[in-house]
RNA sequence: GGUGAGGUGGCUGAGUGGUCGAAAGCACAUCUUUGCUAAAGAUGCGUAGCCUUAACAGCUACCGAGGGUUCGAAUCCCUCCCUCACCGCCA
């Protein structure tokens, strides 16, 4: 969430730098500036009456242990008792609602990040390699699964429904075997932690990152325990340090997850279902960063040339875009995509997207750490896929396919899949 | 799930209704002394909010969480959560 005192003190810069998202958050600004006044009002005069109090229940114990009568005393500080059970609820109610606020207005976009309002906007960073050309039609993943017993769509929606799919034999294998190549390639080359969370979170991890208030609909909760399936695994690893002060010296942290990924999508059937490119749930490996302010911006490049770094090895072409402030997500500053070319399909797949969110989640879940001068600041927090494996796959197979119907297995993962190609 | 014990500051650990934000020790920081790879002493050392500010200071809240009793709660009562031990169940 953003700063209060920002907002206070900078309300039409605040408000200018939103307009450049879509939606408009100018009342919610303005609402939360008087809700703060309000607020603050309200403690002031409740802090008075605690300490009138505090200073009277003294002196009535010092009278008390000199044997004298206290009871018009006593009766007064009821009086005083019963003001700040009153004035207390108004702080209150104004402290949550200002929270609410708080919770439900985006980032601020960085400087940096281009000007825009909707996706056709996002400039084109940097492409690498070239579309691989085939003399014969290229087909669709979906096929090829069928052909191959890769993937079988049908037994996914008979178990748990549409979007679900089960993979099988060479598909299973390879779906394990990119995760493993993707942890052992960012932990052994890039410095990453492995960590492997839990799947269900509490719900304060999810306001943490920023999916809850405002997106609650996206996330599959379990009522009777109060538990939330993770939609990606930023969420539990990013939580980790939740209400921490982290030593200078941990920073930057460096974090590669695998997990499965849930989400409804709700809102979105129909959208891109083809295939394996939207599921309820698919497999991801997440990169996490903590850094400090001053080196955030540099930690996204270098975040983002991780994950690149995983199709450079595959020899599968992608081009990187950068989302303008129209596009860009509710909580980042400052937001790359990755997208990878899938030849089946004629068009590139978002399988990365990588953000620096700046001090947004770190103040949401109350993240700091302490600086040189035995200060608390707030971190940064940056995260970004590294990559998505159920896009990967279908870029993988349909980019490695061959006349005959079989699949090649490029060179860097053959160490991990254990044959040179499929069927 | 059952029974028992317990949750206090970075750690250990006192504190069972009144000047306790909390003894003491450890750790840490600065300084002093002796001196030289260590010891002794002094001082400081939680988080957040409010009010102010050049800065300091001041005030309020926080002793697992939430409620209650009281003029006053770390301390008494209730509910919940978590940890540990044993039992049960189980991959």
């Amino acid at each position: 969430m953003l700063d209060i005192r920002l907002i206070r003190d900078n309300p039409e810069q605040v408000k200018q730098r939103l307009a450049n998202r879509s939606g408009d958050f100018a009342s919610l600004v303005d609402e939360v500036q008087s809700i703060d006044t309000q607020r603050r009002a309200a403690e002031t005069e409740r802090q008075k009456l605690q300490s009138d109090r505090n200073r009277i229940s003294k002196e009535i114990g010092i009278a008390k242990k000199n044997g004298q009568d206290t009871s018009a005393i006593e009766a007064e500080v009821r009086g005083i008792g019963s003001r700040i059970e009153e004035i207390g609820r108004e702080a209150d109610v104004a402290d949550a609602r200002q929270r609410d606020l708080l919770l439900s207005i985006p980032n601020l976009p960085h400087e940096a990040c281009p000007v825009g309002s909707t996706a056709e906007e996002n400039p084109e960073v940097r492409v690498w390699g070239t579309k691989p050309a085939y003399d014969f039609q290229p087909k669709d993943h979906t096929v090829l699964g069928a052909a191959l017993g890769m993937l079988d769509f049908e037994a996914g929606a008979k178990i748990s429904g549409s979007a679900f799919v089960v993979y099988r034999a060479a598909g299973a294998k390879l779906e394990r075997a990119l995760i493993s190549f993707l942890l052992d390639l960012h932990t052994t080359q890039h410095g990453y932690e492995e960590i492997s969370p839990p799947l269900l979170v509490k719900s304060e991890c999810l306001v943490g990152t920023g999916q809850l208030p405002k997106f609650g609909d996206q996330v599959y909760h379990s009522a009777a325990d109060d538990l939330y399936l993770i939609p990606t695994a930023e969420v539990p690893v990013t939580n980790l340090h939740r209400d921490e002060i982290l030593p200078l010296e941990k920073l930057p942290v460096n974090y590669a997850a695998y997990t499965p990924c849930f989400r409804r999508e709700a809102g979105s059937a129909g959208l891109g279902t083809r295939g394996l490119i939207r599921m309820h749930q698919f497999d991801k490996v997440e990169l996490v960063k903590i850094t400090t302010p001053e080196t955030s911006m540099a930690e996204l490049e270098s975040l983002t040339a991780n994950a690149e770094k995983v199709l450079q090895l595959l020899g599968l072409h992608y081009r990187v875009i950068e989302l303008c402030t129209g596009d860009i997500g509710f909580g980042s500053a400052k937001t790359y995509d990755i997208e990878v070319w899938a030849p089946g399909q004629g068009t590139y797949l978002e399988v990365s997207s990588c953000s620096n969110f700046g001090d947004y989640q770190a103040r949401r879940m109350n993240l700091r750490y302490k600086d040189e001068n035995g200060k608390n600041r707030i971190p940064h927090t940056l995260n970004g896929s590294g990559t998505a494996l159920a896009r990967l796959f279908v870029a993988l197979v349909e980019t490695y396919q061959q006349a005959d119907g079989t699949i090649l297995i490029p060179e860097a993962l053959r160490g991990h899949f254990g044959a040179e190609k499929i069927g």
